[in-house]
DNA sequence: CATGAATGAGGATTCATTCAT
DNA sequence: TATGAATGAATCCTCATTCAT
């Protein structure tokens, strides 16, 4: 019991160090030496968890992805309305982005970077399904736009992420009418315009 | 001068290489021993044009970025209506990302990335001036929402980085259709909707 | 004693282990870790038999010359005449090397490199006696060549290492003919020739 | 001019640290560290120099394995005859593992050991066709005993590696008389007795 | 006795940068 | 200006060994 505890313990410290690290240099320029250290764990420790430096950054990405769709999806339910359901699930994915701004920056990286290898790029999107149908149903109801989901999801969703990395690193601040006034235009953005 | 032609050539595939490079590995994966080899020229020899490699990329991305806004509002005049205004930037801008494929991706990553030091990054931000004067404009006649810049920004032209990773790494393919689409949802996102 | 046996197996595993695993990829390229997982024992049982990795290849070559030369002598008596004796004692080797070539591998490995520390390497030696006496009397009965021990072993017995290892590498294959013919040239090489 | 000796000299330097320190701690304890150390060179030199450790070890054996077969050859004519020219190379082999000790030994090692790669010992075998071609002759003439080429080196040409190993370890001295007695026993190994 | 987890020291290799020419 | 050779400082990873249980 407590061994294993403390086996859990290491890998999410060592997961968390990860995320901080590359966050603040990026992939390649945060050394295993230095995760270690954060972690507060022997560099060969890593390797008793991880098989090596890729594997970390898959795994702590399927990770933190998982844990974003978990967030994002908690308070939905199937049979919501469609804008209902789309106002809950984009309200939550971007109280994600601004509570759990760490863990968002991180994603953020991943995906606009050859850091993570494609399969765990898979594995990450797989977890998007329940918006997909959603979006799907909202098409069938002619009530959201009969265009492509990369289109949907580039303006609808997309979006948060730029907003949040600037917020990290300039001025602009992403407070609750900001984010008022990004849900009106996400939704019109995708939404069927009588 | 056949001798600064010949510099200025240097110095060209310098910067061609590390845009080819960096987008497909990043930028510490990219050893300057192999932007030399391809640049066709000693690794030395770029010591001589660049300060060193952080300064390689920085001047790489503001070279880019600069031709990137070039581009971006060469057909734009300060005396178009502002929903002409914005259509024939957008459009531009959109072009610029089919047709300048690597170059846009380039921006792409470093837009996303802790790649370029925040000076070079401000100063790639300048050029975007026009821009955010047509917004102003745009607001102050009621037809643009009256809303941070960035929130126009992260639903106007933000997106088309997104759709034009995906078109490079999935199935997705961005034509003339999609283009229009995205027109439509980028306009109907920053538009004031009476 | 039941757990006494299970001492003893253990022990005999990891000796087998290290030899098949020393012979396959050499002393410095197998790890401790390879050893105990391959006699199925943790890292840290190891070293409740041994003192360390230097400690463990030493008694393991030891056991194995010791093996070595019991059957070399087994079925050797002093009062054979010199040329049976040596007849005798050299098929024994040549079977030797022939049945248990894993072990007679592992010996020449050792007898090659300098993986072995020198007291083990003596006490590997001493078991050889009885062949030395042998020659003794050979040579004072003007049947063997008065020369060093040195020459007549580096003739007489040394070669099947060399058969031995050339059989486990290309296609040249030691079959009965072979041993015959070798068994000739050894004993021409160091007999009085009249 | 100037570079390209100095460049050839440091290649040497580097063959002859790793023949020394490989024939003092065997491959896998010489790290390139010290090896770099000994050659007076950087541990990236190597690598300007070499593609890796085992590209290092098999080059250096194919150049020791060519000297040596040049050296064993150098006196021998194909019109001597049979018992001449066994002689004769025999001599200039046991002469170059006495004098060029160092070198001899590493082969022994190289020869003995899962240390080379299967291309490069292919390689170092090719140097010795004269030999083979010398016994071939023999066997036609009646001269040389009708069998395997892998037995008659085993007896004439394999036992020196022993000796000279010996010499180097324990108290026994390779001189003068050992070496023609040694002669004597390889030559009446493989010669047709009447 | 036995173990799996943990680790510090060290090894091969790479790379941004410099230097002699 | 241009270069290829050279390098010291890192970096990832492995491994013999130890320790808490």
């Amino acid at each position: 019991m407590a061994t294993l505890q403390k086996s859990i313990d290491k890998r999410n410290a060592l997961i968390k160090a990860t995320i901080e690290l590359v966050n603040n240099n990026g992939f390649h320029a945060t050394p295993m030496s230095k995760i270690a250290k954060m972690a507060k764990v022997s560099p060969a420790t890593i390797y008793l968890y991880f098989e090596n430096k890729q594997d970390l950054v898959n795994q702590t990405y399927i990770e933190v992805k998982a844990a974003y769709t978990a967030y994002a999806f908690a308070t939905y339910h199937l049979n919501m309305p469609v804008e209902e359901g789309f106002e809950t699930i984009w309200k939550r994915i971007a109280d994600f982005k601004l509570k759990d701004c760490e863990n968002a920056m991180f994603l953020a990286q991943c995906d606009n970077t050859p850091m993570i290898d494609e399969p765990s790029r898979q594995e990450g999107i797989k977890h998007l399904e329940p918006l997909l149908e959603l979006w799907a149903r909202g098409k069938k109801e002619g009530i959201i736009k009969p265009i492509s989901d990369y289109l949907l999801y580039a303006y609808a969703i997309n979006p948060l992420s730029f907003l949040m990395m600037s917020a990290k690193r300039s001025a602009f601040t992403l407070d609750k009418t900001h984010m008022e006034e990004a849900y009106r235009a996400a939704w019109n953005s995708i939404r069927v315009i009588k």
